[in-house]
Parts: C-alpha cells; structure tokens; sequence
DNA sequence: ATTATCTATAGATCTATAGATAATGC
DNA sequence: ATTATCTATAGATCTATAGATAATGC
C-alpha cells in the first residue's frame, strides 16, 4: 500500500518502525546520537528522510525505545526471582547478575552506552530511569536476604548494593573492550559464557559469599 | 597584548587554554560533546568563537587532553606501587583502587563518561587507548600477587583481572547515579570517602580476599 | 478515498578561514 | 613588528513541514 519505495525494501522482513530501530541502534552507538542524522537513520532503514516521520516523531522516540529495551527484560527477572522464596537468595542472585550481565553484553552493539547520553537526562526518558531504580531496588532486596547481608546495618547494606550493582552495569564499559571502529564486522559478539559466570560470581563476592560456598549457588 | 577581547575575561586566573579546557569539561558532559559547538566552548571561555582556534586545532584537541587527564595519575601511581614490593600486594591493590576510583568519581563533570564516546576510537586517540591498557595491566600485575590469586591458572586470573578493572571504570556509571541535568548546580560532587572505601574493598573481594581478612590492607 | 511514500525547500544552524584591528614592544 | 583578538562569511550541513504522487481498496 502507498507509493512505492525510491529504493528496493530491505528484505529483513521486519516492519519499518522495527528497521529504523535496527538502524539506531547500530548508528547511535557506533557513531553517537547527536552524530546521527535523520537522513542517516532513514536511509539505513531503506527510506528517504522525510518518510521516517511517519513511523517516529524523531530521534528521540527510537532512543527512548532502545533504553527500554536494556532494562525491561532483567526487570521483569528480577520480580520473578524474588518470588520464588523457596529458593536461597543466593542462587536467586547469581542468576540476576548472569542473565543481567548476559542482556547487557550480548547484541551486536553496546546500548549500554546510551546510558551515558546527557540527552537521556531529560524528562523524556523519566521512564527509563524508574524502571532503572526499580531494578536496581530489586538487587538490593535480594542482597539484603543473603546470609553475608542478612545482618549488615542498612547502611553498610546500601553500599554492597550500590557497588553489586556498579559492577553490573560496568559491564557496558567493559564490553566495548576495544574501541569499537565503526567499520570493523558489525557481527554479534556473542559474550563468552565463561565471562558472564564470573562476573556472577564476582557480584557474589562483593555480596560477601565466601569462596567455597560460591560453587553451591551457581545455576549454569 | 593582542586586541583586548571584546567580553571582559573571566577572572579565573586560567590560562586561555586552560579556560577551554575547563569549558570543554562542563559541556562535554553536560550536553554532550557533538552536540557542544565552538561556539559554546569559546564563549564559555570569554572569547569570540573563532579565536579558538587560536589555542586549539578543534574539539578533538580538548577532548584528548581530558582523556588523557582521567589516566595518566593513576598510570603513574600504579607504576610506584609495583615497584613497592616490601607491601604485601593486596595492600597496594587497594590502594590504588580506592585512589583510582576518587579521580573517577571526583571533579564536578563526568569525564569518565567521554570514554563511551565513539569518536575515540578514531585513531587520534590511540596514546589514550595505550595508557589506560597499561593501567590496566598494571592492575592484572598486582592482583597476580595477591595471595588468594598466587596459584591461579592464567585464563581465570586474567577474568578477575578484567572483572576487578570493570568494577572500578563502572565507578564512572555510578558516578552519575541521579541523572545528570544540565542547569542543577555544577558544584563539585565530593564522593563520600565511605563509598570509596567500600569500592575498594569490593574490588579486594573480587580478587578473592576473605572478609575478616580485609581490614588489615585498608591504609585509610 | 486512503495511505505510504516521494520531492522540494525554508530556516536555522555550524566550522574554518580570510583579512582587519588594536594593543604592546623595540 | 608582533601578537591576540576581532568581524565577516563561504560552503556545507541538518530538521521538519508542505504538498505532490503512485499504489491499493471500495
């Protein structure tokens, strides 16, 4: 329906909106967002640059959809484990950070990184930043239940929080590892599980689960 | 001597480069560093946009210059500490994270953010890339010597090594924690010297240090 | 008639250079 | 004469809207 394209679709068999998505992601973090243009953004998407508006009101709509997508996930997670009481915090955690960890690195580019966008400051994106406190509250609720924590002043409680979570989120950074060169292979550097694992077991670690304990906790 | 500038001077006591420099930091951070013109930077500094280029080639020479900045102290204090070798490592460790992680999360901007950017990739930046790869592996060298990490096969030193680095930069992440909005007061945020010790005793837990045997490498 | 797309463009930038100017120093 | 600064501007963008167009569906 409509007037055809200027140039052939895309055969990826995803939807426009979907497509433009897909390019921002790739373009926003291999070449920054303010660095991206709308021609660029709609053209990788197989369409002239007016055309995007019919899909998006902007950049700024397809940055807000690509941050949710870095949070909602592990949220959803997150709410789930701490249901399931029967199980030791412990194990629950280590499964929060593994799959957390997992979320953050794998994907073809670093969307981490828009979290550090002075753009995503604004109003706009308050969205983003609840569902961000909210996960974050939920690796606090579920540290508190561990047995290290279980007596640790609430002070000294929030610390352990904030670095457990520090550490997390720090994956972004060191996911990029090398620089990323824009016009190296886009292809998805599947994250090494090895890696992810120890990153969970670091985060148990600074929880304060001793050594030898640790083995008993992990799910993978 | 030259023409007298058209705005008074601020009356900083900085160099012209200086004030650039300290202009670049604040809007770099603030509005992001595509998006901050030359325009801004040299206003912000008291001079008209193309007097600049006086001073600077670009943008580019501000942004290496606050790169380089983030890194080199550290670098240097890595490079005294291993030659410290009376001090048990995991003291040394701790010191240099605790120190590391106040030059990551003191001065009132978050330079550390910069190192998302994707324009430092370009090779331009490759001397910032070398320092803080061999800060990196300074850190790998004294986790080596730790004693939690002495019997340790190369592969799964080398994961705590990179997991240990990721808690610290990830500092930077935490750094920001509210998000930052471009006119709330640019004050410098002190960091909460409880929060960097606590930051670096997580990193001692990561290498494998005990709980009760952490206090005795705390120098502060 | 409806819709997805196109082409064209107004208005608003922004960077880097060319060349003028107003001080000081000799 | 030297220098730090200025003013002015060419050339190159980029965004968002207005209005045309080429399909399909009824």
């Amino acid at each position: 329906m409509g007037r055809p394209r200027a140039e052939q679709r895309p055969e990826s068999g995803l939807s426009a909106r979907e497509e433009l998505l897909a390019a921002a992601a790739e373009l926003f973090t291999t070449r920054g967002y303010t660095a991206t243009t709308t021609r660029a953004l709609a053209e990788r998407a197989g369409m002239r640059q007016a055309s995007m508006y019919h899909y998006v009101g902007g950049k700024e709509d397809l940055l807000a959809e690509l941050l949710d997508g870095t949070v909602t996930p592990s949220l959803r997670l997150a709410r789930r484990l701490l249901a399931e009481t029967a199980r030791p915090a412990e194990a629950r955690l280590w499964e929060l950070c593994r799959s957390d960890a997992e979320l953050l690195c794998a994907g073809p580019y670093n969307l981490g990184a828009l979290y550090l966008l002075p753009e995503v400051a604004a109003p706009r994106f308050a969205p983003f930043h609840e569902a961000r406190a909210a996960l974050k509250s939920a690796y606090a609720d579920l540290l508190a239940r561990t047995a290290p924590c279980a007596d640790l002043p609430p002070p000294a409680l929030a610390l352990r929080a904030d670095l457990l979570f520090t550490l997390i989120e720090g994956l972004i950074l060191a996911h990029r590892g090398t620089p990323p060169s824009p016009d190296a292979a886009p292809g998805p550097t599947a994250p090494d599980p090895a890696f992810l694992s120890a990153a969970a077991d670091a985060a148990l670690r600074i929880a304060g689960v001793a050594d030898d304990a640790l083995s008993a906790f992990r799910s993978l």
